[in-house]
DNA sequence: TCAATATATCGTAATAATACGATTAACAGA
DNA sequence: TCTGTTAATCGTATTATTACGATATATTGA
C-alpha cells in the first residue's frame, strides 16, 4: 500500500472508506443489483406490498414473467430481497438486516 | 394506480419510498455508477486522495488510460464527483452535495 | 512556435446484461 | 391422478458495458 502523499494545498478528506474485499464486493453487487429501474421499481412495490408473490410483481411490470423472475434472482443474489415458498407461490419481503447493513456502510463512507 | 390489498397476516411496510420520476432516474444512476468495482476503487481513492488528477488514477488502477478516462466520466455523469481543470490536468474531487442527497435519499427509503 | 504533458474522445472488439418464449418443476384441489 | 396455478430455469437474440489503442485537444514551458 502507498502512503498518502496529500499537499497542505489539496481539501481535507471528507470521510472514511475503509472496505475491502469480501464486503466490498457484496457492497458493489448491491449498487448494481439497484442500477437497474425495474429492479428498482420492485423494491419500492415491495416496500408498501411487503410479502407479495412473484405473480403480483409480474402484474405490476410491464415485462414478462421469465424477466420479472429474472430481476428478482438478482435481488436475493445481491442480499436486497428473501423469497419464501409458501405452496406453489414465493412470497417476498425485504431483506431488512442486509438493508441496514447497506444504509450502516454508505453512512461510514459518506 | 392500484389500491394496496394488503392482508392484515403480511409483515408491515418497514419505511416509505416515494420518490418518482427525475429523482428516482438520478438515484437509479448513481446505484448503477458504483455497481462497479474499478468506479468504486476510484471513489475509494477520491476520499483519501481529494483533488487528485487523473493520471494519479491512471498509476493507480490497472487499466489504460482511456479506461479510466471513462469510468470518470460515468461518475460524473452520476453526479458522485467533480473535475475542475487546473492547466493541462484535470483535478477530481467528490461531489459532496450530491453524495449527501444520496445518503439522505437511502436514508428515506430503507 | 515546438515539444512535452495530461486528458478526453473515437472506433471497435469482447463480454455482460436484458428480455422474451418455451420448458420444467412443484404444489393444490377436484 | 389429473388439471390448473405459480415460478424458476433454459436457450437465445438484442442491446449495453467494458476495455483498449489510436487520435484529437488543450495547456505549459523552453
Amino acid at each position: 500500500m502507498k502512503e498518502l502523499d496529500i499537499t497542505p494545498t489539496l481539501p481535507e478528506a471528507c470521510c472514511t472508506l475503509d472496505i475491502t474485499g469480501q464486503e466490498q464486493q457484496q457492497l458493489v453487487n448491491m449498487f448494481k443489483a439497484l442500477g437497474n429501474p425495474s429492479r428498482f421499481e420492485i423494491m419500492k412495490y415491495l416496500v408498501t406490498h411487503p410479502g407479495c408473490i412473484t405473480d403480483d410483481l409480474v402484474q405490476f411490470l410491464p415485462q414478462a414473467q421469465a424477466t420479472v423472475s429474472q430481476h428478482l434472482k438478482v435481488l436475493r443474489d445481491a442480499g436486497w430481497i428473501v423469497g419464501t415458498t409458501k405452496g406453489p407461490a414465493t412470497s417476498y419481503c425485504l431483506h431488512d438486516d442486509n438493508i441496514a447493513w447497506f444504509r450502516e456502510k454508505v453512512g461510514d463512507i459518506f
